[in-house]
DNA sequence: ACCTGAACACCGTTCAAGT
DNA sequence: ACCTGAACACCGTTCAAGT
């Protein structure tokens, strides 16, 4: 049985994928879960609270598949072009999870930081193994996950070109600075 | 002179600044432009248009830094590195500007594009004098240009730890980059 | 060609009231 | 503890009218 606040989040988030935040309206909410357009109030302080349950919901999905990685370079970096494959098919929820609220909402910020040290621990395992330079993998991880998010940003913008001699789509970039990287045989 | 039309850009930039794209009230704007709420629409077709001007006027601005880069490594690194700290102090036109639209707004679409052939000239010229790995330039811009806005965002999103011993701001992930490219003397 | 004031539909939020 | 209907203030947009 569905509780009236996950069906709230499940309407926010499909009227979210299909129109962005402005298309989440409390009355379309509230209409889509059998409720009023106020009942949402006596489960999140405001819309902001409900996007917010959206986007945590989305991020503890992400840390779940995130948890199950392998040690290999490869491994983390299929992670990685995974993480670009949803930020392409989901992008308003790729957007609204990376907006503001991660210092007021300490919910976001436990799933965010969840996901952070998922990668971080298989990014050692592969330095580990050689597979990845060494240093300190919060490091590392931090300008692998920089440029995931942010080929998958540009794609979103229409900023990649698609065409060409220098084509290349995001999961592209994310190959290129893996080949980068590979510690070269000496 | 100012025209009506400049200080409605002007006006929209600087609450845009002040609290994000829903601050950005026809009303507000028209108060600070010193016209009626509904002047606006004699200049644009709409409030999405109004914002669409702010960001191109942004993204011209950029272009125009972009023109007067050098040839070298450094010079692009710098170039990038100039991106991020945009990025930091204008959080709010840094997220307009890569926003939906440059698919619908020619003047947009081409600003983008001319601060793209600025950096990716300059890439070619460091790729030239052996200071950068070899390849098509246009990927290798890309690859630059998505770390530089990824790392951005994420620093805005606060998803960079800013302290402990894996400590990296934005600007450290850009030069943590330029690092693992360069060439091994060989 | 540019601007204004009134008006309309829509939205987030609050409140008194119901079970 | 959870929900409802009415109401309020605010916003984008349109329109008839003015210079």
């Amino acid at each position: 049985m569905e509780s009236t606040r996950e069906r709230l989040i499940a309407a926010a988030a499909e009227l979210l994928d299909r129109g962005g935040p402005a298309a989440v309206t409390l009355r379309d909410v509230g209409r889509a879960a059998g409720v009023s357009h106020n009942a949402p109030y006596r489960h999140f302080a405001d819309k902001d609270a409900l996007l917010a349950a959206v986007a945590a919901r989305e991020l503890a999905r992400q840390g779940a598949n995130l948890d199950q990685v392998g040690a290999s370079a490869a491994d983390v970096q299929a992670m990685l072009q995974g993480y670009v494959r949803w930020a392409l098919r989901y992008p308003e929820r790729f957007r609204l999870t990376f907006g503001r609220w991660e210092r007021e909402n300490a919910e976001l910020g436990s799933a965010a930081g969840g996901a952070r040290n998922a990668l971080r621990r298989a990014v050692a395992a592969a330095q580990a193994r050689g597979e990845l330079p060494p240093g300190d993998p919060e490091r590392l991880s931090a300008l692998l996950l920089a440029l995931a998010h942010g080929a998958a940003d540009q794609a979103l913008a229409g900023h990649l070109s698609a065409t060409g001699k220098g084509a290349a789509d995001a999961e592209d970039l994310v190959a290129d600075l893996f080949a980068y990287l590979r510690p070269s045989v000496r």
